[in-house]
DNA sequence: CCAGGTTGTGCAACTAGTTGCATAAATGTC
DNA sequence: GACATTTATGCAACTAGTTGCACAACCTGG
């Protein structure tokens, strides 16, 4: 399981509170691994009550306060276990997919709107992608660190590469097909 | 959601039992939206008591008897509906990305004989995807579910190359990584 | 000074997916 | 014909993830 290691990465690359890591999981590493701020509070009580994080001292806990948390190191012990442990890849799902597959059984009727919608929405994420590598990664920032982040994001920038062309070329695949609306 | 869905597309192509379904799951369908044996029987069961599919009339049903289903107009309706459907992409995770991230701030420590191993897998299985395609879509089979079909293993076929580039480019990096032990 | 919005934390109930095990019939084998 | 293996169906319990809602504190304008 992930989240609680999703949770210490971003705590150790920064303290927060469970808002602010809601936030940062809606861009950053919510890019590969989203999470609810219900899912973030439930897994902060869990890995307090191991002893892997600890809220930091000066604030006073209060329902509706703020309450930031710290990485201890027996949470870094354990995260740094799991980035070593070997795991397999997780079966992969996509509606998408499937909905295609299924569309070659009942008919292509109405999903063309959607693969559009979709091309623009990973056009969008691209482009959003393109403009953190220029803002974070310009050429020479090179550290250990920042060649490992890059990479990282690299990933996230290929794999919105694919999908745009894919998509593009299932709806010019689509135009050529028998029973075509051309407008 | 989706497993009734894919089950329907599945059955709609060929009337099945749950074993058969399980092994088509294993394979094909599988490749983007995997499910175990028990997911696929709790779902049988309540596709047929919707209406959606019955149990071939030929087979006598006992426990340990296979009991074959195939999928009734009112299951091509709801497939059909759903299909046309407008939904959003389910926000995807990644654990591999995670744990490059997460060595990024605790090191790398480990994880590179797992990229080597995912490497190996990613290999295979697009290996395997140019083989379906070399067997199922010759040049000339191009009616159009060939071509919805064969657009569907094209996205498989590009997803595993994209992951082998990218992890023998990742594997690349760590071996210029200050710090890496060369054989 | 209080009504209404925003920020922040959290519970409870639900839906989806996984794991482990039980059971029954058919088939092969000594 | 007894025994092990394979084929096939299925229940129960668990883990993970989502949705809907409640509640407290703070902040802001009339």
């Amino acid at each position: 399981m992930s989240l609680p290691h999703a949770i210490l990465t971003a705590l150790v690359e920064k303290p927060s509170s469970g808002l602010e890591l809601t936030r940062r999981f809606d861009k950053s590493i919510g890019y590969f691994w989203s999470a609810t701020h219900q899912q973030i509070y439930r897994e902060l009580g869990k890995l307090e009550a191991e002893g892997f994080i600890r809220t930091l001292p000066s604030e006073q806990p209060a329902r509706g306060q703020k309450k930031s948390y710290e990485v201890l190191p027996a949470g870094r012990a354990e995260l740094a276990r799991w980035t070593a442990a070997s795991q397999d890849p997780r079966p992969h799902r996509d509606t998408l997919l499937l909905r295609m597959r299924a569309a070659a059984v009942v008919g292509t009727e109405g999903i063309e709107d959607d693969l559009r919608r979709h091309l623009a929405l990973h056009r969008r994420q691209l482009a959003e992608y393109e403009e953190i590598e220029k803002r974070d990664f310009p050429p020479g920032k090179d550290s250990s660190q920042d060649r490992l982040r890059h990479l990282v994001l690299q990933a996230g920038i290929d794999l919105e590469t694919f999908w745009t062309q894919w998509l593009t070329r299932a709806l010019e695949e689509f135009a050529e097909l028998p029973g075509h609306e051309t407008a």
